[in-house]
RNA sequence: GCCGGAGUGGUGGAAUGGCAGACACGCUGGACUUAAAAUCCAGUGCCGUCACUGGCGUGUGGGUUCGACUCCCUCCUCCGGCACCA
C-alpha cells in the first residue's frame, strides 16, 4: 500500500490535461457557468479558490452528465489600484498588470480547475478595449452617451475627481487638500433610459435571489408623482417641486431650497436680492464642503436658514417661507422640495427646530376637538404626532370633503393638469452613470475635439484608440493622457483641421459590463462578439459572484444586454439564468482577512503542504456557498484524511475486487449515495454531497473490516470514485489510471446513476410519536408499510403501550 | 432610520411540518509506541441515572397543529446594504 501523497502526483496531472485535448463528446445541451471577472490585485488568495472552486466542482459534474460545459477565465485589468500601486513602486501600470496576470494565472493553474484557457481575455488588451469603444460609439449614435454635469467630489489641487473612497475625513487622500462638491462635466451613459426595465417584475423567470431583486429595485427607486409650479413673490421664475404626496398639499406650510439650487446660485451672486443674504452665504458655502456621506451622518440634525424670499402655494394661493437647507439633495428630484411638516417626518424635525407652522390635513376628529374644524378628511397619515394646541391651522377646503387619500390625489391632479400649474411624473432615484475618469489607465474615450466644428466620434475604420505606454501620470493638474502631447493630437474627421482626442478614460465597469459576450470569440473581428455563438451558449447558465456588485456591475450588465437587445445584437433581454452570491472566508479570528491584521491565508503553503485536492475539498465542505466563517487550517486536516482513507480504500487491494461477495447494504448505501450527491451538487450543496460521501466510506471501512475481505464489486468501487472526482480530480484520477488501469480520464467517464432497484433497505425503521413526541422506533418489513400492519406493530411496542393503555388517541399515519 | 439576510453543541454546519444536532473540527478516554507525532477504536447538547426508561433543549414571548428549528405574530441580537428620495 503506498502511501498518500499528492505532491507525487498532482502536478502530473495539471500537466497532463493542459497537452491532452479533450476527448470527451457532448451528448446534451450547453453550459455556460460563469464566475465574476477576478481583479488583476497581486495574489492569489482563499477567496479566488473558494469562489472558484465550487463553479469548478459543478462544472466538472455537468460535463461527466454529457453536457456541453463552458467555463471561462480573464482578467479585469484596468482601474485605479494599477495605477496606484505603479505610483508608489514606480512601475508602470501596464508592467504591474501584467506581471500580475502571470503570477496569477500560474496560481489558477495549481488549483487543478476546468478553466478554459483558450477563451481567455484581459481587459487592458486593445483587441478587447476596442469594442468597449465600438459599444460607446453606439450608444453615443443612439443618444445614450452624452456630455453632461454632475457634483463630484473634487480635489482643487489635483484637479481631479475622487470616488467616495479616496476622500478621507473631507480631505484628498492623496494631497490633503479640502475636498469640495463642484459640478464637473463629464461622460455619462443614460441608464435611466432603461429604468423601467432594471425593475424586476414581481415573479421573473430568472432565478435571482430576492435580496438582489428587492435592492435593484430600491435603488431604481422608481416613484410617480407630480411636479408642481410655486410662484415666488416678485420673482419672474418659479420653482418646481416634486411630490408623491400631492394630497397633503394644503398643509405646506414652506418650501425649502437645496443649496445648489439655481434661486440660490441667484441669491449668492446678487442677480436676486435678499435681506438674509448674510446668513444664507456662509451656510451655502459651508453645505458646499460636506460630502454626501456627510450630509447623511449630520442628517438627523436638520440646518438651514431663511432666504427672505415667499413663495405661493399654487392650490391655496398661501404666502409660504422659503428655506435653504442641505437635507434637500440637488442629486434627487428637482433639489425643492414642499414642506409639510404635518405629514413627513424631515419636515416636521425641521418646522419644529425652527419654529414653522406644522398643519395636519387629516383630522380624525376626535383627537384634536379644541380645534374649530371645518371639515372631515380622511388623510391618513398618522405616523406624525403633532402638538395641535400650538400649531395646527386648518386650511382644508370643503371641496375635497369626504374624500379618501388616493381619491384627493386623483381630483387634485386633474385640476393641476387642466390649470397648467403642474403635471404627472415619475422620479426615478438611479441617475445617469457617470463613466469618465481623469485617470491614466482605462479605455480612452473614442471622442476628438477639434477647435473649428465641434466634438465629433471617431470614425470606426480607426478604432481602436490605442492607450499610449507614454505618458505622466502622476496628478499635475491635468488628466495623464493630455501629457503626451503628441498622442492627443489628431486629424479632425470632418474638416481635417488639427484637433485633440479626449484625454479622459472610461469606468471599469464598462469593460465588466459585457465581457461574458467576449468570452464566446475572443479573437472576433466583425464586432464585440459573434452573434451565433450568442444564440448557442447565452443566457449563462449561472452567475456567480460577490454581493458587493449588487447595486454597481450586474445592474450595468443588465443595462448594457437590454442595449444589446435593442440593437438586435442578442435575443434575450437578462444575461443571466441564475444569480449566486458567494459569501466570505474570514480569518482564523473571525475578522476579515487583511495584510495589516496578518490574518490572511495563503493557498499558495497549503497546497504545497496538503495538495490541490484537500483545500478544494475542504472549501466545498466547510460551509454553504453563500455563508460567511472563519477559515480553519485544522478542520482542513478533517478533509485531508478523508481523501487518505479513500487513498487507502483504493491503494490497498483489500476492499474491493471482481469477484468480490458484495454487501447488500453497502451496495444499497453506495445508490442512495449516487442520488444525493447527483441532487446535492445539482443543487449546489457541495457541503452535504461530501457528508454524504464521508458516511459512505465509514459505512465501507465497517463492512471491510467486518467481513475481513472485499465486499464491494469493481465497477461498485469505481463508481464512487467518480462521485468524488469533481471535488478532487487529481486524486481520484492518479487512482482511476494507477489501480483501475484506465485509459482515459475520469473526467471524461459518464457520472454514474443510482440503481432504482437497489435503494430500498429489506426493512425500515420508522419513528413513532405519542402526541407529537417521540415516544419508540419500530422496525417494519419494506413490504409491508399499509397503515394498519404498521399501526399494529406500533401499538404492540411496550413504550408506545405505556402512552396508550387506557387512553383515548386517533392514529395518523 | 429604512431594506435584505441570519440566530441550532466548545467550533463549521445538517434537518424546511414528522427520530434536532447528520458530516466534520475540537475535546476526553483507550490501543499502538521506549516516547512523541501519525494512525486506529470508543465517548462527546444539558439534567438525572450503575444502567435502561426519563426530563429539558434550536435568540425571546405568544399562536396555529396530533406534531414546529421549520408556518404566523411580538420583541431582542448580529451581519450585509443604503437613498433624509420629497
Amino acid at each position: 500500500m503506498k502511501k498518500y501523497r499528492p505532491q507525487e502526483f498532482e502536478s502530473k496531472w495539471i500537466k497532463v490535461w493542459e497537452e491532452q485535448p479533450d476527448p470527451f463528446q457532448p451528448t446534451k445541451e450547453p453550459k455556460y457557468y460563469l464566475v465574476e471577472l477576478p481583479y488583476t490585485s497581486g495574489d492569489l488568495h482563499i477567496g479566488h479558490w473558494f469562489t472558484f472552486t465550487i463553479p469548478d466542482v459543478l462544472s466538472r459534474f455537468k460535463k461527466m452528465q454529457g453536457h456541453d460545459v463552458f467555463f471561462p477565465i480573464g482578467y479585469d485589468a484596468f482601474g485605479l489600484p494599477a495605477e496606484n500601486a505603479a505610483m508608489k513602486r514606480g512601475v508602470h501600470p501596464r508592467d504591474w498588470t501584467m506581471a500580475n496576470i502571470e503570477t496569477m494565472t500560474k496560481q489558477f493553474k495549481t488549483m487543478a480547475t476546468m478553466l478554459n484557457w483558450e477563451h481567455m481575455i484581459i481587459a487592458c488588451e486593445p483587441e478587447y478595449y476596442r469594442w468597449n469603444q465600438w459599444i460607446f460609439l453606439k450608444m453615443y449614435e443612439k443618444g445614450l452617451a452624452y456630455r453632461g454635469s454632475a457634483l463630484s467630489n473634487w480635489c482643487e489641487k489635483d484637479k481631479t475627481v475622487l470616488a467616495n473612497e479616496g476622500i478621507e475625513n473631507g480631505k484628498c487622500w492623496r494631497c490633503g487638500t479640502e475636498v469640495v462638491q463642484k459640478e464637473i462635466e463629464q461622460w455619462f451613459l443614460k441608464i435611466t433610459d432603461y429604468a423601467d426595465q432594471l425593475i424586476w417584475p414581481e415573479n421573473p423567470e430568472q432565478q435571482w435571489p430576492m435580496s438582489v431583486r428587492v435592492g435593484q429595485n430600491n435603488w431604481v427607486g422608481k416613484s410617480e408623482g407630480v411636479e408642481l409650479q410655486f410662484e415666488i413673490v416678485d420673482y419672474k421664475s418659479p420653482v418646481t417641486v416634486f411630490t408623491t404626496a400631492l394630497d397633503t398639499i394644503f398643509g405646506v406650510t414652506f418650501l425649502v431650497l437645496s443649496p445648489e439650487h439655481s434661486i440660490i446660485s441667484a441669491l449668492m451672486d446678487g442677480t436676486l436680492k435678499s435681506s438674509e443674504i448674510e446668513k444664507v452665504k456662509p451656510y451655502v458655502n459651508q453645505a458646499q464642503k460636506k460630502t454626501e456621506e456627510e450630509r447623511k451622518i449630520g442628517a438627523k440634525d436638520k440646518t438651514g436658514v431663511f432666504t427672505s424670499l415667499y413663495a405661493v402655494n399654487p392650490l391655496n394661493g398661501q404666502k409660504i417661507p422659503v428655506w435653504v437647507a442641505d437635507y434637500v439633495l440637488s442629486s434627487y428630484g428637482t433639489g425643492a422640495v414642499m414642506g409639510v411638516p404635518g405629514h413627513d417626518a424631515r419636515d416636521h424635525e425641521f418646522a419644529q427646530k425652527f419654529e414653522l407652522p406644522i398643519v395636519q390635513v387629516l383630522k380624525p376628529a376626535d383627537s384634536i376637538k379644541d380645534i374649530k374644524i371645518e371639515a372631515d378628511g380622511f388623510w391618513d397619515y398618522a405616523d406624525i404626532k403633532v402638538d395641535y394646541k400650538d400649531t395646527a391651522i386648518l386650511l382644508n377646503s370643503g371641496e375635497y370633503d369626504g374624500l379618501t387619500s388616493s381619491e384627493a390625489k386623483k381630483k387634485l391632479e386633474e385640476y393641476i393638469q387642466t390649470k397648467k400649474i403642474g403635471e404627472i411624473k415619475k422620479q426615478y432615484h438611479i441617475h445617469d452613470w457617470s463613466i469618465s475618469r481623469q485617470r491614466y489607465w482605462g479605455t480612452p474615450v473614442p471622442m476628438i475635439h477639434c477647435d473649428d466644428c465641434g466634438m465629433h466620434p471617431v470614425p470606426e475604420k480607426d478604432l481602436p484608440v490605442e492607450l499610449p505606454y507614454d505618458v505622466d501620470f502622476t496628478p499635475t493638474g491635468k488628466p495623464p493622457l493630455a501629457t503626451n502631447e503628441e498622442w492627443m493630437k489628431v486629424d479632425c474627421p470632418k474638416c481635417g483641421k488639427p484637433a485633440m482626442r479626449d484625454a479622459e478614460t472610461l469606468d471599469t465597469f464598462f469593460d465588466s459590463a459585457w465581457y461574458f459576450y467576449r468570452y464566446l470569440s475572443p479573437h472576433y473581428t466583425e464586432g464585440p462578439f459573434d452573434t451565433e455563438e450568442v444564440k448557442k451558449k447565452m443566457p449563462v447558465d449561472i452567475y456567480f459572484g460577490g454581493s458587493e456588485h449588487t447595486l454597481g456591475h450586474t445592474l450595468y450588465a443588465r443595462f448594457f444586454t437590454k442595449f444589446f437587445h435593442d440593437l438586435g445584437l442578442v435575443p434575450f433581454t437578462e444575461f443571466a439564468d441564475r444569480r449566486m452570491e458567494h459569501g466570505v472566508i474570514l480569518g482564523p479570528d473571525g475578522h476579515r482577512m487583511s495584510k495589516s491584521r496578518g490574518n490572511v491565508i495563503n493557498p499558495d503553503d497549503l497546497v504545497k503542504e496538503y495538495g490541490a485536492d484537500t483545500v478544494r475539498l475542504y472549501l466545498c465542505f466547510m460551509m454553504p456557498y453563500e455563508a460567511t466563517a472563519p477559515w480553519s487550517t485544522s478542520s482542513m486536516q478533517g478533509a485531508y484524511g478523508f481523501l487518505r482513507k479513500v487513498w487507502d480504500i483504493y491503494t490497498s487491494g483489500t476492499y474491493y475486487s471482481d469477484e468480490a461477495q458484495e454487501n447488500a447494504d453497502l451496495v444499497i448505501l453506495l445508490n442512495k449515495t449516487i442520488q444525493s450527491v447527483t441532487r446535492d451538487v445539482d443543487a449546489i450543496k457541495m457541503n452535504t454531497a461530501i457528508a454524504r460521501m464521508m458516511e459512505l466510506v465509514n459505512g465501507w471501512n465497517d463492512a471491510t473490516r467486518k467481513a475481513e475481505k472485499p465486499v464491494l464489486s469493481t465497477a461498485n468501487a469505481k463508481k464512487f470514485l467518480q462521485l468524488l472526482a469533481p471535488f478532487a480530480p487529481l486524486m481520484t484520477e492518479e487512482i482511476w489510471h494507477q489501480e483501475l488501469g484506465e485509459k482515459s480520464s475520469i473526467h471524461s467517464s459518464i457520472w454514474p446513476v443510482a440503481d432504482k432497484c437497489k435503494l430500498k433497505e429489506a426493512t425500515i425503521t420508522m419513528p413513532v410519536q405519542v402526541n407529537g413526541k417521540m415516544r419508540a422506533t419500530i422496525t417494519v418489513d419494506a413490504t409491508d408499510v399499509e397503515e394498519k400492519a404498521v399501526v399494529d406493530v406500533a401499538l404492540t411496542d411496550a413504550t408506545v403501550k405505556k402512552y396508550t393503555d387506557g387512553k383515548e388517541y386517533k392514529v395518523i399515519y
